[in-house]
RNA sequence: GGGCGAUUAGCUCAGUCGGUUAGAGCGCCUGCCUCACAUGCAGGAGGUCGAUGGUUCGAGUCCAUUAUCGCCCACCA
């Protein structure tokens, strides 16, 4: 039973996580009869380490789930790793670079192998980091969106949607990564904020009248304009359209045409057109039939198409092109001009927009749906307002771009036929061409964007497409619990395949916490110098302290940074509680046996706590239902520390420390516990580990574990208003007292006498009952009860309504403080006095006003009229010495 | 160009349905090693809630305007 007087996380945590994984506590049974609580985790990439939207993010999936767990829900937290296609490739390229290889060098087969073996060994360090967090997942579950079963869920999805008609192949403009090689979808690209430059270029006139200029910030794509627009309604230029121009460096005939897309006041309202890299210009070239050239490869670099640059990495074009147009006199200016140009989202290459053919899915009929399900409240987001990014995203969306020009992912399942070119999709690998039954048929050797197999998470994770025991008790999940960054990404796109395939939501409710900005963090982490790695802070801090300082962090807004002095003063609180156990064990000893509580040997204060032990689990309770974890943190700390620590355990002290045996003692005891043990239940879902650690020690035989323990429930027996109500008051006396010794500087060795001068019956009453906890928590020598008391010159007072508090201080007392003292209390009333005399005053307000606030007024003047009186009567009599 | 959010104590942040005296942690000041805890105890200082106007008996809270900062989205070359 000895504890050490510090609380040493290392020596708990991984013991417990060891013990509740080795057990089974976390596996949640699909063939019980308890009601179904589920979460899919949010997959962390397998290349991933836990960064601090992590630790958040699954700390606040791990409250939810062990406090339904408790509660008695069959409560299940699904576990598992997304392959992140673009991300962990690229770990696995720069792995070969390092033995001065290429992905080409090695080969397709090879490569997906190396991959593989990376994954085995290297990968999915994030597993183990997720148990030093805490996290109960059921590990027996964990899925991998390559591995089996969800790939058959990919194939399935896929072939039903090219069924369909909602999946199909395209020729157009799509975002380019020229490192990567290979294409993004629209949401893939990140927009930056670059100092950029606009080239005025001349186009000569066929005819030799003359010029144009037009204005771009991409020179070098000239070399694949088929055209220059301009506004139909363009006053200036009308006469021009229909002429035709000769393109420079090229000497390519090229027309001017009209297209209202052209702003006439950008640039100078001509534009060129180059419908091969540019997505407007691809439309306007489609409007009025114009060639498409495209004049880069795959690799960023100019192609055949633009003769004398060929072999031109597409900057260093740039540069020539600029340079021999200034040196024909062609180009008229370059003008700053700062633009939004996209980006790879992985690794940060500048896009291109880019002609080839990919893979889409026409994302409307899927969109309309899933606009409805969040419309009509199948679906809710908290907060609420992250509803309208949700439906202002969904209505404006365009076809997903699916095909991704890499190894590592979900090969396509289409096979061209060789011979009649005819493509054949179906659930199991064809061996012949499904229209002219060639056997020359070839799989595509595209894969499919990483979020195509995250879409299916919630359901692909549960058996789907068998119809499962897991499916039918779990689908649809509880709740989502995600960062705001990936509504689209994920969300969104979730929401609507599990309409799509499960005719039904997904999940219940999407919480949207609040986003901690990763390693990469220029935005906000690195440039402010606040970067906090978890891993750090659990080993500095433990587990526990972290854990409950994000939950009290989780209602902020969308940027956190947390301090870590923050978490330092949760491990305080760790500590606080470590030793009020300590206190608690110690003093109910060894042979302790806890037996029902009966109302009638509840004293005043024992009713005080267990009133308020009510209070804080119902409070935690609508706390946790409304995702508010912070206010459920902080009701948590209120109440271990301000109130069963501060109070309880010293008003207890007199009993303990008394007649041991006395039936008051044994109460007092039976409280202790009873109140410690549904305290660290509450505690559990935010600090699991000490609360484990301390429940073993309390626990009795035939209890279970704490995380699989039963969830506090109010108890209405100890609905005590009235013990509640004075209990205040004799905490005010207490302060009272308290405050005279503070502020006059009394030593706490040196005890004082008091006396009371109570004016009503109930103060008496308070007065008498406690006056031995009075005297030990306020350091009281004796206490006299008196009205008939005439407080000298010297003694210090203090005014509660209906009471007055003298401490006779001769000799002691200095006169300049007390008075001082007194100023600042007398100051402090009248303030409030004129206050309430003002509102009062106000014939408006006692009309309008409900009569509730109005008499809570009226009693509050009269109370500190009273007191406000007193206070200067004893300031007078100050006043002379 | 649209949309969203923030602005409250020295710092980092709470503040629900508008209703006595606006809260917490850290930091600061004073006094305490009191037999659970100095990662502690007791007491204290510190805020005209970004600005202006409005609604209301009453506004940190609702509305409008505005300033500063931040984020998301967007095809003006």
């Amino acid at each position: 039973m000895e504890l050490a007087s510090v609380y040493d996380p290392k020596q708990v945590e991984e013991k417990w996580y060891r013990i509740w994984e080795g057990s089974g506590d976390f596996h949640a049974d699909e063939n019980d009869s308890k009601e179904p609580y589920s979460i899919v985790i949010p997959p962390p990439n397998v290349t991933g380490n836990l960064h601090m939207g992590h630790a958040l993010n699954n700390t606040l999936q791990d409250i939810l789930i062990r406090w339904k767990r408790m509660q008695g829900y069959s409560a299940l937290w699904m576990p598992g790793m997304d392959h992140a296609g673009i991300a962990t490739q690229n770990v696995v390229e720069r792995l070969l670079k390092e033995e001065g290889k290429s992905k080409d060098d090695v080969g397709r087969e090879a490569f997906v192998k190396r991959v593989w073996e990376w994954k085995e060994h290297s990968g999915g360090q994030i597993q183990r980091q997720l148990r030093r967090l805490g996290c109960s997942l059921d590990w027996q579950r964990e899925r991998f969106t390559l591995d089996e079963g969800l790939s058959k869920a990919v194939r399935n999805v896929f072939v039903n949607l090219y069924r369909d008609g909602l999946i199909y192949q395209g020729y157009r403009i799509i975002n380019w990564c020229p490192r990567c090689r290979t294409a993004l979808s629209d949401i893939e690209t990140e927009y930056q904020d670059l100092k950029g430059a606009l080239y005025h270029i001349h186009y000569p006139f066929r005819d030799a009248s003359g010029h144009i200029t037009v204005a771009t910030t991409r020179p070098e794509t000239m070399l694949g304009d088929t055209a220059v627009a301009v506004n139909p309604d363009d006053v200036r230029y009308a006469h021009l359209v229909g002429k035709t121009l000769i393109l420079p460096l090229v000497n390519r005939e090229i027309p001017i045409i009209a297209d209202s897309f052209v702003a006439k006041e950008f640039g100078t309202g001509m534009v060129k057109v180059t419908p091969a890299h540019d997505p407007n210009d691809f439309e306007i070239g489609k409007r009025h039939n114009l060639p498409e050239i495209n004049i880069l490869d795959e690799k960023g670099y100019i192609n055949e198409n633009g003769g004398q640059y060929r072999g031109l990495d597409r900057f260093e074009a740039r540069k020539k092109v600029v340079d021999d147009l200034t040196s024909q006199g062609l180009l008229e200016k370059i003008e700053e001009h700062n633009h939004a140009v996209g980006h790879c989202y992985r690794c940060h290459t500048i896009i291109e927009p880019y002609m080839s053919k990919q893979w889409f899915v026409k994302i409307k009929p899927l969109a309309d749906e899933a606009i409805r399900a969040v419309e009509d409240g199948r679906i809710r987001f908290v907060p609420k307002n992250w509803e309208k990014t949700y439906f202002e995203w969904m209505r404006n969306i365009r076809d997903w771009c699916i095909s991704r020009q890499l190894w590592w992912g979900h090969r396509i399942p289409a096979f061209y036929c060789d011979a009649c070119g005819h493509i054949t999709v179906e659930l199991e690998d064809p061996v012949k061409c499904d229209e002219c039954g060639s056997e020359n048929i070839q799989q595509d050797s595209d894969v499919l964007d990483t979020w195509f197999s995250s879409a299916l998470w919630p359901f692909s994770t549960m058996g789907w497409p068998e119809e499962t025991k897991t499916l039918k008790k779990y689908y649809p999940t509880s709740v989502l619990v995600t960062g705001f960054d990936i509504i689209f990404f994920w969300v969104a796109r979730m929401i609507m395949m599990g309409l799509k395939f499960m005719k039904d939501v997904p999940f219940r409710d999407v919480y949207i916490h609040a986003l901690v900005r990763d390693e990469h963090g220029q935005k906000m982490s690195k440039s402010r110098g606040n970067v906090i790695d978890p891993l750090v802070m659990m080993e500095e801090y433990g587990t526990d302290a972290f854990r409950f300082t994000l939950a009290i962090f989780a209602a902020q807004g969308r940027d956190i940074i947390l301090s870590e002095k923050r978490i330092e003063g949760y491990r305080a609180f760790c500590n606080k509680i470590w030793n009020a156990v300590r206190f608690i064990l110690m003093n109910v000893g060894n042979d302790f046996s806890p037996r029902e509580l009966n109302i009638d040997e509840l004293e005043q204060f024992d009713r005080w706590i267990l009133h308020r032990l009510n209070d804080a689990i119902t409070s935690v309770n609508e706390s946790l239902e409304e995702y508010r974890f912070n206010d459920a943190a902080q009701k948590i700390y209120e109440f271990w520390w301000h109130e069963f620590c501060d109070w309880y355990l010293e008003m207890v002290k007199n009993r303990l420390y008394g007649e041991s045996s006395s039936a008051s003692a044994d109460t007092a005891r039976q409280v202790l516990i009873y109140v410690l043990k549904n305290a660290v239940k509450l505690l559990h879902p935010f600090m699991p580990f000490i609360s484990e650690e301390i429940w073993e020690r309390v626990k009795q035989s035939g209890e279970k574990r704490l995380i699989l323990e039963s969830w506090p429930v109010p108890d209405s027996r100890f609905a005590f208003e009235k013990e509640a109500r004075a209990t205040d008051i004799f905490k005010e006396i207490v302060y009272k007292i308290r405050n005279i010794r503070g502020e006059l500087n009394i030593p706490p060795a040196k005890k004082a006498n008091v006396v009371f001068c109570p004016k009503a019956e109930y103060m008496l009453d308070i007065v008498k009952k406690t006056d031995s906890y009075i005297k030990a928590m306020a350091k009281v020598e004796n206490i006299i009860i008196s009205n008939d008391y005439h407080p000298a010159k010297t003694d210090a007072a203090a005014v509660l309504s209906d009471c007055e508090i003298y401490v006779p201080l001769a000799g002691l007392i200095d006169v300049d403080k007390e008075k001082e003292r007194l100023e600042k209390e007398i100051e402090k009333a009248k303030a409030d006095l004129a206050r309430i005399r003002a509102k009062l005053a106000n014939k408006n307000f006692v009309d309008k006003a409900p009569a509730e606030v109005v008499e809570k007024e009226q009693a509050r003047h009269g109370e500190l009229a009273a007191v406000l009186d007193t206070l200067e009567e004893r300031y007078g009599r100050l006043k002379g010495m």
